[in-house]
This record gives C-alpha cells, structure tokens and sequence, in this order.
DNA sequence: CATGATAGCGCG
DNA sequence: AAAGCGCGCTATCATG
C-alpha cells in the first residue's frame, strides 16, 4: 500500500481459513481484501497500526482485542459494531433506524457466546439469532455500512460519532485493564482478613472474631442455637426478645435500642467481608499479584459499565490498601467532585449552577448561594432532584434547588414527565432510554378506561412515577457516563505516549503491552486509578487532570464549567 | 438436584 | 437517620 491508499478503516473478520481483511478509504469504500492465518493476525495488525493507525472494525472488543493484547499489540481506535449497534438502533437521534433493528443477529448479549448453549438444545432460529453474534467478514462490513449510513442521515452526525467513538474506545480500554489488571497485594489482603475476622479456619469452621461476634449475638438472643444467617428465622428471634422490626436490614436495625443490636451488626459486617471479599475470592480473583475483572461496557441502560464475576465495582473500601503499586510504581488515584450535578449544570445551560461549581466543591457553593443552609442539606437536596424524591428531608429541600437553579432542575422534571407519559428520554449525546415495555403501557391505558378501578388508577400511577424517576435521573446518569468516557479515552492515549520505561523498572505483570508504562488499571464511574512507574507519575497525575479538562470541552464546548479531580500520587489506593 | 425469587449489602 | 437512581454477588428458601 502506498500512502495514498493508507486504509482508513480496516473490517476484521473471521473466515473458513482464518481471518479476512477489508481495507476501506475514508468514504469507507473497499479499496483491498487481504486473507490471514489465525497466527499471522497479530502482526499484519501491529504492523498496519504503525504504518497507518486505522480504525479497527470488529464485532466485538474483547473477540479480538484480548488475544492481541496477549501477544503484544496495541491499537489507538477501534469501532465496536455490537455496543454501537445498540446505541444506534435506539436513539432518538435516528429517524429511520428500521435496518438496524431488523439486524436482531447483532443485538446479541455481551460476552454472549462464552454462554452459548449447543444447538440441539436450540428451539429455532430467532433464539439461536440472540446467541451468538455474527462473525463474517460480509457481516461486519455490511453492519458497518449500515451504521454509518444511519449516523449520516441522522440529526445530529456529530454527536452520534463522539457517541460511538467514545463508547468503542472504552471498551478498547475496558480489554486493556483486564490485560494489565490491578495491582493487587494478597498478603496485605491476607493481614486485613486476619485483623479483622481472626486468622483463616483450617477446615469448615468460621474465623474466631465472627465466631466471638456470633456467640455474642446468641448471648445477647438467649438462645445458643440461634441461626444467624437466615433472614426469617433471624428475625422471629428478634421478636422472641422484644425487637419489633419489620426487616433485619442495617438500617432499621441500628434504630433499635437492645443489647443484641450492636453485636449483631458487627456479624453481619463481618460475615459479609467473609463471604463477598474473604479467603475464597482472594483465591479465585488474585493471580499473580493482579486482580483481573471483566469489565463490560455500555453493561447499563444509562451506559453506565457493568462487570462480571469478582464484584469489580462494589469492592469494598475496607479493602483499598491491598490495592498497591509494585516495587518502583505508583498508583494515581483519582475521582471527579460532584460528577452527576456538573454534569446536569452543562447539559441545561444553567450558568447560575455551574457559577456555584466553578473552582470548589460545588455544594459549598450552592450553600453560599444561600438555596440551602449547610453543605449536608445542599447533598441531600441535589441527590434528591436528581433521584426523584418526595419525601423526607429530601424532598423538603427540591423545591429551594427549583427556585434557585430553574434551568437545571426543570430538564430533569421535564425528563420524569415524559417518563410518567411513556416517552423516552435521550443523554446529551444521543443515548436513548428504553421504551416502556408492554406490561406497563397495558397498565397505564387500563386505569383510563371507564370501568377502571381505584386500584388500577394507584398502580398504574405509582408505576408511572416510578418511570418517571428512572428518566429522571437517566438522563444525568447516562450524560455523567459520557463524559467519564470521554476523559477514559483521553487518558488512555494520553498514557499510551508517555515514554517506557527500561527492562530494570518494568512491571512485568501487567502484561506485554503494559509493562514498561503508564497504564489504567482501575475505573469506577467517576474514579480511575493509573498504575505507573514512579518516575512518570507525576505526569500521569498531570494527565488526569488534562483529560478531565478535555473531556469537558470535548461534551460541553466552552461552556464555563470545571470537573473538579481529588487526585493523589501513592503506593496504595486507601482514602484519607 | 437445579432454578428462580427475595433479602441484604457492597459500590457509584 | 433515610429515601430517591443504577448495578453484582451471596445466602437462603420455595418450587419444579
């Protein structure tokens, strides 16, 4: 190829013999095929990625990307045909989105054929359709000339493009981090265990300070047999002693004045650490000094990631400093102020809210604004416009944030509005929420028929505010989840051009590609954690911060907005 | 014995 | 002190 014919994109495919190339130019016309062996994949790829830095088409990331990242190779952008299939069959920004939703073979579930059942237990072909997703190079390039079509013809070209850019690069990162994992000290994981359930039971039994806990508990119970561990017998022995709660969830337990409460809580905390994040998921989930989720990205409605297996996003924050760097690294740690309200400020044009953001934390600034009288009830009153709340002291408080912050409060009413009405609602880039599904439209047109009863009418209204909240706070959700893509995806080639590091100071346990350089090992909605060598982390620390600036000009144009970080430079990931 | 629903709790 | 959104995972228990 010469220079003129540099290919813009480049369809993958998998072929009878092996894989099919299909070179396009920047108007996506075919300009070349080339067939591969399974073996020579890798470096065909590495070597057009540095002669021409395409964008990769594939039908799915991790298919593809995680055996190149196996073997050493790294790409700068791809095109993920299955999320954005997903994007563009329902946004509200394509007007004629009907080729797109008749290609039901491309609405596969994520990861779906590691699940795939054998055929003979399949019933026919529309269930066997939702299994596995087309893998054919003719499949892709026709999935993809479909995409673009309708992201041409759409309303808002430009937004759709960021959109699917933005959704495609994080699930290039999404491979990556899994590649390189998190740094992950299983004997400091050990020594938290130890301190604070007693040491690890050889066989069957329970560490001693759960059993203390537990024996406390029965103590306080009157009753040396009592179960613990099951919710209803757990509850009639509250009763038994006069403890007259509905549930035996934290909360209504900790109103509860009996000397079974305290003790029972600490059981409970402890028997969770156990069981979620003890002995048994150390075992399972570190390997070599890493923690290895499976990131799935677009994995919720708003866009948000899911994961799977491990518990990726709920790990506890008990049990952060076995989150370590190793020898010679660092680890930046950082996560974004107030990310959802920015946000929301940004996406309604309201200056007077991102006046009360600009350069602090912005409910001090909503506080000196004077809506509200403390920080405390500006949190409470926020989360509560942003949630739908009603009652309590947070639905007290929405009605100032109403008067004070007009524009920004009345996109979100406007948003439950047309969710109570069973309309959809969009993210600022074009992400779509579903449709009602045909449960809750059948119940909504029977409480306005005439032999309606008042119980239909107050079921189908609290159905129809419940979906109010969910598009309320849909839209903030998914928008926040558009701008933490954005600044991942600047971040990662940010840190893909810092300089490596010499053989002496590599980490050779993050994996081939990430070994001598910075690299993000860690992202949580609104918090990323880079694990780098010591003497780059000041820079990375750096381009954290440029990304978010980045990020926030990319979505929100000059808007006069910051995205405040908490970043710190540190061998573990504990907070404060 | 396997599967699905529920309670509870971890994260943002 | 808790309610308003979005999740995943474990343990228990009812049902097939």
């Amino acid at each position: 190829m010469d220079a003129a014919d540099a290919p813009a994109w480049i369809v993958l495919g998998r072929s009878p013999h092996g894989v099919t190339a299909i070179l396009l130019d920047e108007v996506a016309a075919e300009r070349a095929r080339v067939t591969l062996t399974v073996d020579s994949l890798a470096g065909w790829v590495a070597d057009a990625e540095s002669a021409h830095a395409p964008r990769w088409v594939w039908n799915d990331t991790p298919r593809w990307y995680a055996d190149l990242l196996a073997a050493g190779v790294r790409v700068a952008r791809c095109h993920d045909l299955r999320l954005c299939h997903a994007i563009l069959r329902d946004s509200a920004l394509i007007a004629s989105a009907g080729d797109l939703r008749d290609a039901v073979e491309w609405d596969a579930a994520p990861h779906a054929q590691e699940h795939a059942v054998p055929a003979l237990f399949e019933l026919d072909g529309a269930a066997s359709g939702r299994l596995t997703l087309p893998e054919g190079p003719e499949d892709s390039l026709a999935e993809f000339a479909r995409q673009r079509a309708a992201i041409a013809g759409s309303r808002d070209p430009g937004r759709l493009r960021l959109l699917t850019a933005a959704e495609s690069a994080g699930a290039l990162v999404a491979a990556e981090m899994r590649a390189a994992g998190l740094p992950w000290d299983a004997a400091e994981h050990d020594r938290i265990l130890v301190a604070t359930l007693g040491e690890r039971p050889l066989a069957g039994g329970q560490p001693a300070l759960l059993a203390a806990a537990a024996a406390r508990v029965r103590d306080a119970l009157g009753d040396p047999g009592a179960s613990l561990d099951s919710q209803p017998k757990l509850l009639r022995a509250l009763h038994r002693v006069g403890v007259l709660v509905e549930s035996t969830n934290r909360w209504e337990l900790a109103e509860q004045r009996h000397p079974v409460i305290e003790p029972l809580l600490e059981y409970k905390k402890l028997s969770r650490l156990l069981s979620a994040n003890g002995w048994t998921w150390l075992g399972e989930w570190v390997a070599d000094g890493r923690f290895r989720p499976v990131y799935i990205p677009g994995g919720v409605v708003t866009g948000r990631w899911a994961s799977s297996g491990g518990g990726a996003l709920q790990l506890p924050r008990q049990l952060r400093e076995a989150v370590r760097a190793d020898p010679g690294w660092r680890l930046v740690v950082a996560d974004v102020a107030q990310l959802e309200p920015r946000v929301l400020a940004a996406m309604s044009g309201d200056t007077a809210l991102a006046a009360a953001a600009r350069g602090r934390d912005l409910y001090a600034g909503i506080v000196e604004s004077g809506a509200v009288a403390s920080r405390q009830e500006a949190k409470i009153a926020i989360l509560g416009a942003m949630y739908g709340a009603t009652t309590g002291e947070s639905g007290r408080l929405v009605p100032r944030l109403r008067r004070a912050y007009p524009r920004a409060m009345g996109l979100v009413d406007e948003a439950a509005r047309t969710g109570e009405d069973g309309g959809t609602v969009s993210t600022w880039l074009g992400r779509t929420s579903p449709s009602p599904s045909s449960d809750w439209s059948a119940l909504q047109s029977r409480a306005t028929e005439a032999e309606a009863s008042g119980a239909d009418e107050t079921r189908a209204r609290r159905r129809a505010r419940d979906r109010g909240r969910f598009t309320r706070n849909f839209v903030v959700q998914g928008t926040a989840a558009e701008w933490a893509l954005a600044w991942l995806a600047d971040l990662r080639t940010r840190l893909a051009g810092m300089p490596a590091v010499d053989a002496a100071h590599a980490a050779p346990r993050s994996g081939p590609v990430f070994a001598d350089r910075p690299h993000l090992a860690f992202f949580l909605h609104d918090e990323v954690i880079v694990h780098t060598p010591e003497e780059h982390a000041e820079a990375a620390a750096q381009a954290v911060e440029d990304a978010a600036t980045a990020a926030g000009r990319l979505l929100f144009g000059g808007f006069p907005l910051d995205f405040r970080l908490d970043v710190r430079i540190a061998e573990t990931a504990l907070k404060d």
